[in-house]
This record gives structure tokens, sequence and C-alpha cells, in this order.
DNA sequence: CTGAAAGCGCTTACAG
DNA sequence: CTGAAAGCGCTTACAG
């Protein structure tokens, strides 16, 4: 009886919902994690017993006893932006309706950061990890890489076989801006970079690249290391009116800083696109109202959560990884910025 | 010798700590820990071995014995509003510089939802708790205070004194609104609502009070449960254009609401502040930059946090809490729109 | 100031 | 299909 008391938390334990169904613990556990070997009656009584005491299993017993827990690690670079929000609301929900939870941290950007992060998450014994693109250090890559877990790399793709990942091609989406911006007739670019992290300057390059091939100088580039926003977007256009006012066509690495810029061009009386044209990045909530309403490439971030996912669970359930690398492709909206 | 081998993850244990460092594991465990009544000279002997192996302690190890983990349940209605995700970082930044960690659930404003989150997380034997606001269900109310843990109510000021909370007069800005269009000649207002969260209702209400108080004829509602966004507010305030033109001020509940009125504004013509008067709240990125720049309320968000975090970590630590309600306040900022 | 014993609440083999 | 035994890696009393 010693034994049968609730846990510190006043919670009920396993032995007690056992006890109520008349089994044995062993076959409590087994019932309520649906090990088919179970009799139907009695999974039926042990399920009805652990309803009535609101019984919850302590994960922590759970993760000790099988040194596996059912939480996925999730790495993301920030969370304020709302592309990343996105991608994790979808992947939540995918590991939710499966029974499993996700063990979310952020970096703000930072290797060190998520290094740390990391080795504290593998004491949780995650069962899979979600990454976000390739631009770990290389002591967390071999952290990575040595725990030997699940795991998907998610917004980039990977160059080799070895590694899964799902997203799509930051240098394709460059291209395609540049494409675009030539097409409408546009002569003198420029690109405007902030944080810096590794698949914005994929994105430049795919754009310089294009443009270069299609016989056009590079365009000028106005980089910062500093976070995105709305402020520096509009700080960024006014300083390039004063220095380089030939320039006629923007990309920008994100959409908060072509909103930025917007509004620094309504304010200045700068017509876009008939003086200048815009082009936007992620198609960020807002693009479609702006003025003028935003021309930005969609990228499926939800979409990449949710396959991801997907993928995951199927690798931590031991099915063989068909295809390492899923491309979800991106899609230009071309609104009245350009 | 068996029970020296590493963990199931490849993980050292603190036994390879404790033997490395030529003590009892449980020597090792309150060096580890700082407990002070170890020897200097042996802390530094188990610093230096668990640095050397790599040593994390295993949190479900610890949580189970402990019945105790360094986790504070952190609840947020919503990642989609900057304006929690900016409260949360700060709450993170706070329990992590003191060794704890954040486990964070959000809800979609939903109170099952959030009723659901209650009972699993609590089965990770959190040591304190942050709540946001007192929106919960009956049953999530009960959870909370049977649970006998630390906790602290965010954004929304108790009206009893037995519970803690940390926040701002959600009433008192929304009077301070309505006392601010007045002072700026305004006679016909109205009052922007989404998602019709318990907080907006408050603010609603001061405004509506103040209105009244002053002689005027309450604001017309426009109101919606579904989420604030830049789409909506456009959508709302066309539509409002239509039906009542002789409005000339408006209270939106969220920024976003004020940033899509704002664009339809500039589309249909519409002058502002001219013609009709905006004001926003909560001062999200973006409101000093639109056009024209938004008067808004700024909220302490970042200080919520903190203030919560640290009152929370004081709880936790057993010291008596000193004040139960923390007012922060908040401040109107006037720019160009009112 | 240090340690041997017991136990946290589960699950993993191993039997039957 | 079911169960008794052992153990996951720590910490909590309890001794000394």
């Amino acid at each position: 009886m010693a034994k049968m008391r609730s846990r510190g938390t006043g919670l009920p334990t396993l032995a007690e919902v056992a006890a109520k169904a008349g089994v044995s613990p062993i076959t409590a556990s087994r019932a309520l994690r649906a090990v088919p070997s179970v009799d139907p009656d009695l999974v039926e009584r042990v399920r009805k017993a652990a309803k009535l005491l609101g019984y919850v299993p302590n994960p922590a017993a759970r993760t000790l006893a099988s040194a596996r827990s059912r939480s996925v690690m999730v790495l993301i670079p920030a969370l304020t932006n709302q592309l990343f929000i996105e991608m994790f609301e979808m992947i939540e929900q995918v590991l939710s309706a499966r029974g499993f939870e996700a063990l979310m941290g952020h970096y703000h950007y930072d290797q060190a950061e998520e290094e740390r992060l990391i080795r504290n998450y593998l004491a949780y014994q995650p069962c899979g990890i979600l990454v976000t693109g390739f631009g770990q250090s290389e002591v967390s890559a071999r952290l990575l890489a040595d725990c030997g877990l699940p795991r998907i790399h998610m917004m980039e793709l990977a160059e080799t076989a070895d590694v899964a990942s799902v997203g799509f091609s930051q240098e394709a989406a460059g291209a395609a801006v540049a494409r675009h911006l030539i097409e409408r007739g546009r002569r003198h670019f420029a690109f405007f970079g902030a944080q810096l992290d590794r698949r914005l300057l994929q994105r430049r390059d795919g754009f310089q690249r294009a443009l270069v091939e299609a016989g056009f100088p590079p365009a000028l580039e106005i980089m910062t290391p500093e976070p995105s926003s709305i402020a520096l977007g509009a700080a960024q256009f006014s300083a390039l009116r004063q220095t380089d006012p030939g320039i006629d066509a923007i990309f920008f690495c994100n959409d908060d800083l072509a909103f930025g810029a917007s509004f620094e061009a309504l304010r200045q009386g700068v017509r876009v696109p008939e003086t200048i044209a815009f082009v936007g990045f992620n198609d960020l909530p807002g693009a479609d109202q702006i003025l003028p309403r935003l021309t930005s490439v969609r990228t499926p971030r939800a979409e990449i959560g949710r396959c991801a996912a997907l993928r995951l669970l199927a690798l931590i359930e031991g099915e063989k990884p068909a295809d390492t690398r899923l491309d979800l492709g991106f899609e230009l909206i071309v609104r009245d910025s350009s």
C-alpha cells in the first residue's frame, strides 16, 4: 500500500490507475500507450480508470525509464519574425495530433546561443530534431550528428543527400526576383539586406547571379547585420535616395524593410513603381494592404513546417526516408509595387 | 562498475562526474547545485570534472527525484501578436539568468485549449506559473489554485488582493484615449474591436465610460470575434465609411487594425487626422513609421514580463509577497494621426 | 561537511 | 496476453 500514494504534486500515479482497474501497473502502462498485445477489455477498463482519476502520465518518469521522450526539439532563429511563428505553429499542430510535443528554442540568430540550446535540450532526451537551415557552428553540427537522433533541416535545401531537408531554393527565389524586375524594364538595381543570415545571402547570390547573367552590373548592396525592421527599411531607403537616386528597383530581403521604404517613399513623394520598383520577401501580412500593394515572394513556411514534422515522425517511427530533400518552391506574387 | 556506464543517450551521468572527482554522487550533486555545505575544494573538483565530461544534468531524473523541476509554466494567448513575444522574451531572459527555464504554451485565445495546456504542463511539475490575465475557465482556475504553485497573472490587474498580478489598468488606458480624443475636439466616436478578449473589453468599457462621463453618447462599436489583422482593419474601416461617414474619431483595439484602416484611408483619400482621427493600441513596431504616424498607447509588456518573472522567482524562493498588485501603467504616444 | 540507503513513477527486458 | 523484477539518473531524508 505504501506504493499507492499519490505523487508529490497530488496527481494520480499509474499504480493508482492500475489498482482501480484491477490490473498490474505494467498492463496499465501498456494499455495507455496502446501497445497492441493488451486485451481490449482491459484496455477499456484502464482507460476508464485513468479518465476517472484524471490521470496524466508523468513525463519525467517516462523519459527516465525509456531514455526517450515524446518531445521534438525545434530550433528557430527568432520569434520576432512572424515567418517562423507560422512554421512553428504548424509543427506543433502536426506533433500534438500524434501525441508528441515541441520543445521549442530560439537563439536570436546567434550560433553560440544555438549551441547552448542544443546542449541543454539534448539533456531532455528528445526523440527527434527540427532545425532551421544549415548555419550551425561546427560544434553544434557535431552535437546534432553525434546524438544520432532523427533530424530534418527546414527552410534551406541540403547540398548533400546524407541529410534530410524540407524547404526551397533561396537562390532560385532571388534569381526569380531579378528576372521579374528585368522584365519590367528596370536597369539599376539595389539589394537591401539586414540580419545577414545564410539564407539571405543565398537570396542575394541568386539575385546577383541572375542580373549578371542577363548582362547587368551587380546590384548595389545596402547591408547591415542589425535585425530587420520597418524603421530600418525607412532609414536605408532614405539614405539610398541621397547617395544613389538613379536606382530604379530594390529587392528587399524581408517585407518589413520594404514596408519601411514604402512609408518613406510616400513621405518623400517618390513614386512607386513609376520612379522605383519594390519587391519584398516572405509576403508577410500587410503586403497586400500597404500602399502601393507590395510585390513579394511568398514562402511556404507553414507547409515546410507541416512536411518537416510529418517526415520527422516517419523517421522516428522507423520508416526509411524516401526523398531526403523536399523542395516546396515559392511563388512570386506580383502586385502594384513593381 | 555496472552503475558507471553512460546513459542511453551517451551523455555522461552524475556518477561518472563523481567518480572522476573522487567523491560520492551525492556530494557531486550538492556541489553542482551549489548547496552551501560542501567543501570549496570538492566543489572545485566536481565542477572541473563536470566541465571535462561535458556533463549536463538529466532534467527527467532531477524532476522525478525532487518532484519539482526548474521549469516555469508560461501561458500566452497567442504567438501571432508581437506583444506577447516581447513579454515572453523578457521572461525567458530573467528565468535563464537564474537557472530556470520557461515551459511556454499558447492557446489561440481559447479557454478549452488553455485548460488542456494547464493539465499537460502540470504533469511536468513546474515550480511556478505565469499566466496571462484572468480569463481562464472555471476548471482552469481550479487547476491553477489547487496545485498550490506560486503564480502571477500578467497584463491585467487583479480585483482582489489574494492573487498576485503585474500589469496595468486596461480600463484606464481606454479612458485616457477617450479624453485625448475629446480634447482634440472630436465628437463622433467609434471603437474597433477584434478577438474580443477580456482585456479588450475592459479597454472598451473604459473608453465608453469616459465618453459618457464627458457627456457624449457612447461610441459606435464595430466588433468581431475573429483575430485582429491588418486586412480586417482595412475592411472594417471601409465598411464604416459606407454606413457612418460622420464618425470623426476611431479607437482601435490593436495597432494592426489601425494600420489596415490607415492604408484604406490613403486609398480612399480620406484625410487623417483632418477628417477622422485614429488612435491605436500597443504601439507596435511600425506605428511610428506609417502614414500618418499613428497615435497609440504604449503598453509596458517587456517590463511586465520582467517584473512578473522576478516576483515569481521571489515567491519560488520562499519570499513573502510584498505587493500582490503591481501597476506598471501605460503611455499615450501622440503622433500625427490624432 | 560527507555518504549509504531508499525512492521518485514509469518502462524495459525477461518469463510464463 | 499478463506480470514480477530491475533499473533509468537523480535527490531526499537520515546518519555520522
